[in-house]
DNA sequence: GCAAAAGTGTTGGAAATACACCCATGT
DNA sequence: ACATGGGTGTATTTCCAACACTTTTGC
């Protein structure tokens, strides 16, 4: 922040020292981050809770977060709940937004920052040793402990809305995959029915897709060919937003 | 938060009083608040800036912030930051991003919450009788103070996203404008030339906009027709978002 | 009457949608 | 052979971009 001022007009230069002194004698703020971490599998599209340890919200769900460090950074802050809790790889991460609610917290005044994940859920199946985190189906959250609905509707907004327009999709999938399996998680995170012919069409268009001449294994029919995202010519081609649209 | 863990596969449920220590002997971290002002006069996108008040940083422009108390909402304090500064009226408000590199702040860890507003300059002009505050054209914004030369590229950034799919806009013109006016403020914040009869038909087919039946006055030209936005409407047929589109 | 901006329609191309049939594989 | 999903093409519609002239007002 630039001025601390209790009213408009005063404009003296501070030296650094004053500014040390407001910042140490302001009353401070515990900050905590947590993390919505959203998993695809059996073509649902997951987020992985854990039972509240709050007496008060006993067996309500939560999200996994925890308080922020006095020397540690933001995102590392969420980097570290994901690797302690799913085993860190291929993860996306998107802070979302903060939430500060004075009375949000009943052990007093926590004002918490929320992180989007998209992981892919075969990578951490193995993890999930602790029986009281578990993925459940998004469309099955409901009364989540705390302001935590809250939180993960919002997140859960910011990715439908956020999938649509950048490849974020590709973090939930294995490297390899069938063009029917990227349609499933588009239609499972946007809850509709797509097409499949005009699916297709739509990606190959964009030319983003690598066919990797192979194709899928152990199938109870024709097997589709598998594809990887080529992220370089994405970052390469990334289209500039135009079109005043509302 | 949900969870105060330092490993995981811990699963005792934890008393309030606990928890109430833990918040109490973490790090507490000192927050702030720092507004990106916009506002539109003479056919430029402005943003609102105050000289610093550190010496460090003599002579540098940053963003108006404060620090927000214990016992304060963050709008609350977004809200109250405007109101000292501007008068309060006619805001639009949104929280853009949190920062929160260690070493952001001089006096030490300062976590800051980023907030983006649009006001009608026309309202507020009288207010700036601070001669260390100032309208700054965006596009001649640089090397500001602390790390707000950030901040304000990602408001900016978001605004320029978020106007082309919400009508946001009209809260910097006055109730009463004409087309010309509309298309100025949409080429400013977007840096691009629009074709005239393009930009009419597209707001025409929105039918968001109210014929007042009046007309520009003053002008050394033929007259343009005044209008003004129909919120109300806008609430009704707000459009849903689909498409995938990279 | 001249300068300056307001106001107005049409057309062609691109992109999105809707839609139906044959193909490859496992059982 | 049949069930299941893979793979393909075309016709229609909708949306967007490009583009030029006439009208109104102040001076």
């Amino acid at each position: 922040m630039s001025a601390i001022l209790d009213t408009a007009g005063l404009k003296n230069v501070k030296t650094l020292k004053i500014i040390q002194d407001e910042v140490a004698s302001t009353q401070r703020i515990a900050l905590s981050v947590d993390c919505v971490i959203f998993g695809f599998d059996e073509n649902k599209l997951k987020v992985l809770l854990i039972r509240s340890d709050l007496k008060k919200y006993n067996g309500r769900w939560s999200l996994l977060g925890d308080l922020i460090d006095g020397n540690e950074d933001l995102d590392e802050a969420a980097y570290r709940i994901l690797k302690q809790r799913t085993g860190l790889k291929d993860v996306y991460l998107e802070q979302v937004q903060t939430f500060g609610a004075v009375n949000r917290h009943p052990a007093g005044r926590v004002v918490t920052i929320a992180y989007c994940s998209l992981i892919n859920i075969q990578h951490h199946k193995l993890r999930i040793f602790d029986n009281e985190l578990h993925w459940h189906d998004v469309n099955n959250v409901t009364d989540l402990a705390f302001d935590h609905q809250k939180i993960f509707e919002t997140c859960y907004q910011r990715l439908q809305k956020r999938i649509q327009e950048h490849p974020l999709g590709f973090n939930l999938l294995p490297k390899k995959f069938s063009l029917r399996e990227l349609q499933n998680l588009y239609e499972a995170i946007l809850g509709t029915k797509m097409d499949r012919r005009n699916f297709r069409k739509k990606f190959f268009a964009m030319d983003f897709l690598i066919d990797l001449d192979e194709i899928e294994q152990d199938v109870p029919h024709r097997p589709g060919k598998l594809y990887k995202f080529n992220y370089d010519k994405y970052e390469k081609k990334k289209k500039k937003w135009s079109g005043i649209d509302f």
